[in-house]
RNA sequence: GGCGGCAUAGCCAAGUGGUAAGGCAGAGGUCUGCAAAACCUCCAUUCUCCGGUUCAAAUCCGGAUGCCGCCUCCA
């Protein structure tokens, strides 16, 4: 398959350096809030690319990591009056609760900033002794960045560029404005660890190049993260990670693109982000997904309630095509009725067109494109007289649901209980739309007791007032059934 | 100011040289007491604008305009 690497900025045919197997590392989360929608496109982003990988065949170790010690984490504790480690274990769990919801797999491994304070001093030592970090009275140690020639390579800066917006903090012992911190002496009140450099904690990228390093070796296959991160985050792991190996970092860089509401960037100091808690609240988990899968990955999505029904209506598709599908082929007494080789045709080319777009730097959106060509082509053959009691068209529907099954197993969707599925997706609907569905019983009864009595007047009425309430009727075989327009 | 990205129908969105996927909305039709669902048909001679390269450009190059991101914590 091929992937856009940022590093050279172009799409590059992948494979592993291992024989098939893929070494990955994502940046995770700062334990000190609930998520939000942006990192939830990232763990999208990066769960379907793991499990693409593996349905192409290879094997995928993938680790995400916590960073469970940060600035951000002690200052959130200190004003909950909380224990930072205690605030940062909670925020992890919560986490996992939200990304399980999502169908987010775990990754292989987990490993969190505080268990590897130990590999971080060997990498710090690493690059004093080699002359890229140097240690200051005060007991911070930073890393000399002019001593790296190829720092600015993945972010495509140059150090004069960088020069004009840097700044010293008052107090920083900084032998160039650009140096960053890999130890931070502890100041009071702070929790620290023992160093050879004095009591303190690490910064915030040393974590990453420690453990990346100590669970995959370098160079990664693939090195992912949120397009904010290339720098300096990224920048900075590679300068701590090349300096002190000589070897690469990554081979490949993939960045997800951000998650903007109504067309402005979301983030902490806006105010205007929305936790995946707050969206859950409204909407299903797998509207989520599928919403977050309907632009290419590198792309902005702009997160708004249009979208997010428009999600809703194509999920609604998929899933009653499912449905229909499931109960038409527990059919019985199949005729011989030969498929015409046109429809065989076009779904051989679906599934063709499916493996070719997930191939092209996992373009998800192009991809869902090509399940509604297996939607249509299964209701046109239900659609036929002639051929929807034959093998051929039993055939056909077996297959499209299995495709189905292996194309949602990559994209971590369509795997509901279709009848489930429709039943929480309008509830979840009606509830957002204020309809009560008590209500929407009554008359509904009402309207089918019109209708006995052949009153299509009162019927037709009764039907257009629940129209007026966002309520669309259908009368089916086993009688009157609703749902939210 | 420096670096980078994007601009495709009413809306969302694929498409990096060969003549515009898909979805939502909309129109007509089949079906239906009427509807809904499903299915069929229609819905961008054109891809922000202006130049250029080419037999051929939404796709490449130059310019203009607009929007966005990074350069500071951020997925």
């Amino acid at each position: 398959m091929q992937l856009y690497n940022t590093a050279t900025r172009r799409k590059e045919d992948f494979a592993p350096l291992e024989d098939n197997h893929v070494r990955m590392y994502v940046c995770g989360i700062t334990a000190y809030d609930y998520c939000h929608i942006g990192h939830a496109r990232s763990a999208v982003v990066f769960d379907v690319l793991v499990r693409h990988l593996r349905h192409l065949g290879m094997k995928v170790t993938f680790v995400r990591n916590f960073t469970d010690i940060d600035d951000k984490i002690i200052n959130r504790a200190n004003e909950l009056g909380e224990d930072p480690a205690a605030l940062a274990e909670r925020f992890i769990q919560a986490f996992y609760e939200d990304m399980d919801r999502l169908n987010i797999l775990r990754a292989d491994l987990e490993p969190k900033a505080t268990e590897h304070i130990q590999e971080m001093f060997a990498v710090t030592r690493e690059l004093i002794a080699k002359g890229h970090a140097y240690p200051t009275p005060s007991g911070d140690v930073y890393f000399r960045v002019r001593s790296f020639a190829g720092y600015g390579k993945l972010s495509g800066r140059s150090l004069d560029d960088l020069q004009a917006g840097a700044r010293v903090a008052p107090g920083e012992e900084k032998e160039d404005p650009l140096d960053f911190a890999l130890w931070k002496a502890a100041k009071p009140g702070e929790p620290f660890w023992e160093s050879p450099w004095g009591p303190g904690r690490p910064g915030w990228h040393l974590e990453c190049s420690a453990m990346s390093d100590k669970h995959l070796g370098l160079p990664l296959d693939i090195h992912g993260g949120g397009q904010d991160l290339v720098f300096p985050h990224h920048e900075n792991e590679i300068a701590q990670s090349e300096a002190a190996s000589g070897k690469d970092l990554a081979r490949f860089w993939v960045h997800n693109g951000f998650v903007q509401v109504n067309a402005e960037k979301m983030s902490k100091s806006l105010g205007n982000f929305s936790t995946i808690r707050d969206i859950l609240a409204d909407y299903l988990p797998e509207t989520l997904r599928f919403f977050l899968l309907t632009k290419h990955y590198r792309s902005p999505v702009d997160f708004t309630p249009e979208n997010m029904e428009e999600a809703e209506k194509n999920l609604r598709r998929i899933y009653q095509a499912k449905a229909d599908m499931a109960a038409a082929v527990g059919g019985t007494k199949w005729s011989k009725t030969p498929l015409p080789a046109e429809l065989l045709d076009e779904l051989a080319a679906a599934e063709a067109d499916w493996a070719k777009a997930m191939d092209d730097d996992l373009n998800s959106a192009a991809a869902l494109g090509h399940v509604f060509t297996l939607v249509r082509l299964a209701g046109r053959v239900a659609e036929d007289k002639a051929l929807r009691k034959s093998e051929g068209a039993r055939d056909l529907w077996a297959r499209c649901l299995r495709d189905l099954d292996v194309w949602g197993n990559v994209l971590g969707l369509f795997s509901a209980d279709p009848a489930v599925f429709l039943a929480d997706l309008k509830a979840v609907r009606a509830r957002r739309k204020g309809i009560d569905p008590a209500q929407v019983e009554t008359l509904l009864a009402a309207r089918q007791e019109a209708r006995k009595a052949k009153d299509f007047a009162r019927s037709d009425a009764l039907r257009d007032e629940l129209l007026n309430m966002g309520v669309e009727v259908k009368d089916t075989p086993t009688g009157p059934a609703w749902d939210v327009a």
